[in-house]
DNA sequence: GGGACATTCAACTATACGCT
DNA sequence: AGCGTATAGTTGAATGTCCC
């Protein structure tokens, strides 16, 4: 019955195809009826970003848990392990209380996923800022001592352990900074060409055997070029960069190489494109930013990867709105 | 089977910098 | 000076895995 569970998912979240057993199990255990209820009201399953209103729900749906409860504080529900003391009473009163089905009360989302939300947004240790050089320097010398456990580390330093993790990835090696050499930015070309290729010619390979037709055409799509690459293996045959750098300079070298050499956003040209853009956007209607389609968005410009696009909404947004981030996207 | 955790790709935001 | 682009920095989403 695995198989039945996984092909009801699919119904809702077509990755459900691909997705560990485990995952599927405890979707199937936990999402399916919701999500089967919320399509008989004519709601589609989301994914991505949240929106400002999934988040203010999800607000409302914690604190309406505690006033219920009576538990104190978001961080005590949420991370009962950092409350020995308190850890049990929590417990029976989840369940007592059903937690489960409060948190996602209004979210057409995997529940796992909302929980995450929520354990982001209400974890103190989050959205500390910068990191100061000393921190950096502190966050090196604990890793040297106790290895990526990065929970005690996060508990040492006061900063969510993904946070750590993630920094840490960051700076481990020193990092070639400022602009790229002729040599490294060759490096990279050849490294993402070399990826891209792989995994083309593993899809061939799954292509022929389910197929008769072996005359495709060599072009491939554009978004091969840019997306859902392998960043951190990239990352290592480069050598000398991280792997963010990596993916920003390809992006710049795609673009120029799509553009052939042009540059999009100046002079009469540029305000035109700008114009385009705006146009666009509105005419798509959309509520929520995070609702809006930036492949679809891309051709307005000009023949460029989608985050380009993206990047160029955010710089208008911010040089010519006042107060933009008091403002909803609508 | 719930929950914690690490990891990886994506997106958003801010700043540096050079050209016209 | 103003603008566009390159680069740096932080947070978000998603998923495999491990443990109790």
């Amino acid at each position: 019955d695995l198989d039945v569970a996984r092909r009801e998912l699919e119904e809702f979240i077509p990755r459900a195809r691909t997705m560990s057993e485990h995952s599927i199990r405890s979707m199937a255990g936990r999402d399916l009826a919701r999500f089967k209820e919320f399509k008989k009201q004519g709601v589609a399953v989301k994914f991505g970003r949240f929106s400002q209103k999934e988040n203010s729900q999800l607000q409302k749906n914690i604190e309406e848990f505690l006033s219920l409860t009576g538990i104190d504080s978001a961080e005590k529900l949420l991370f009962s392990y950092r409350y020995p003391e308190d850890r049990e009473t929590i417990q029976r009163l989840k369940a007592e209380y059903q937690f489960c089905e409060k948190l996602s009360e209004g979210i057409p989302r995997p529940w796992r996923l909302i929980y995450y939300r929520a354990r982001k947004i209400f974890d103190p240790n989050n959205y500390k800022g910068k990191y100061s050089n000393e921190e950096k320097e502190m966050l090196k010398r604990y890793q040297a001592m106790y290895g990526n456990d990065w929970k005690k580390i996060s508990v040492m330093m006061s900063r969510s352990n993904i946070s750590i993790a993630r920094k840490y990835s960051e700076i481990k090696s020193d990092i070639n900074h400022g602009a790229w050499s002729e040599e490294e930015t060759q490096k990279l070309i050849n490294a993402v060409e070399e990826v891209i290729k792989k995994r083309i010619e593993k899809e061939e390979a799954t292509f022929l055997s389910s197929s008769e037709d072996s005359s495709r055409d060599l072009s491939i799509e554009r978004e091969k070029l840019y997306q859902n690459l392998p960043w951190a293996e990239i990352e290592t045959q480069v050598g000398t960069r991280y792997w963010k750098q990596c993916k920003q300079k390809w992006l710049t070298v795609l673009r120029t190489r799509m553009n052939k050499g042009k540059r999009l956003y100046r002079g009469k040209e540029g305000l035109q494109a700008k114009i385009n853009l705006i146009k666009r956007l509105y005419e798509l209607k959309v509520e929520d930013a995070n609702d809006v389609n930036w492949a679809e968005v891309c051709n307005a410009v000009g023949d460029v990867p989608s985050s380009y696009v993206q990047a160029k909404f955010y710089k208008l947004k911010v040089s010519c709105v006042p107060f933009w981030q008091k403002k909803t996207f609508s």
